[in-house]
DNA sequence: TCCATATTTCAACTACTCGTGAAGCGTTGA
DNA sequence: TCAACGCTTCACGAGTAGTTGAAATATGGA
């Protein structure tokens, strides 16, 4: 993923309504859930939704498919993934010690000790 | 790591000569490196580069030292880490699509089939 | 003490982002 | 064909972030 694609997604994450509608839409998966449904859910008005929901879906952090009356929007987790990653790989160089900090990607046993050490920490 | 401390991180993250920055830092580890080299490093004035050293330094990202005339600023891998590391389990419930994308962060054995065709669609 | 160096702070300006409400567009059912 | 519904787009104002250059601060050496 190019730069300017990780900055528009940073871009768009870097919001309290977009990051909690990225954590909502996530667990519904493929099936995704309908405009109007996500503004009950985060309490937004539709035409704020909707600016919302543009900026993350131009930053391919989520797709959209009409479906009836309905807009249908889903986590595109192939976009969040790439985002994700770039951070780890490209700009942290998958170095052991950020590894060790994020609890999914848990670096190989020589870092283990580090990971629990930080744990504490924290 | 709470959601106001990502999203003060992604905020600062979100800008080409601040994701630059700590692209710049990473490598140089507990090092780091003088303000005064980073602005040479980046093309970036005094002024403005302090001004984005503030705002990583505000958001957990990175961290200071004065070392007689100059000060070392270097990457803050725990704070790096437990961003990336919100957004892949907090953010994406370590979903397998996200971390297949995530080229450091391998899925486990069931996930693999999928990661190949990932990398081969993109 | 005075000057040079390294960095930060400040003030002013510009540009962008956010939120609101009204209008517009596409779809469905009467 | 028309009204209702679901959603998007637009215009506007307010607030915030980014840039610049000048001034201020801190440190070290002559």
């Amino acid at each position: 993923m190019e730069q300017g694609k990780v900055l528009a997604s940073l871009s768009a994450l870097a919001h309290e309504s977009r990051l909690e509608l990225v954590r909502l839409l996530v667990p519904h998966g493929d099936d995704g859930l309908p405009a109007g449904e996500i503004a009950r859910a985060l309490g937004l008005s539709a035409s704020r939704l909707s600016f919302h929901l543009a900026a993350l879906e131009q930053a391919g952090l989520i797709r959209s498919r009409r479906v009836s009356r309905n807009v249908i929007y889903s986590a595109d987790l192939q976009g969040i993934g790439g985002t994700i990653s770039y951070l780890l790989a490209d700009c942290c160089l998958d170095h052991p010690e950020v590894r060790a900090c994020c609890s999914a990607c848990p670096p190989e046993d020589e870092a283990a000790g580090l990971a629990d050490t930080l744990t504490a920490e924290s």
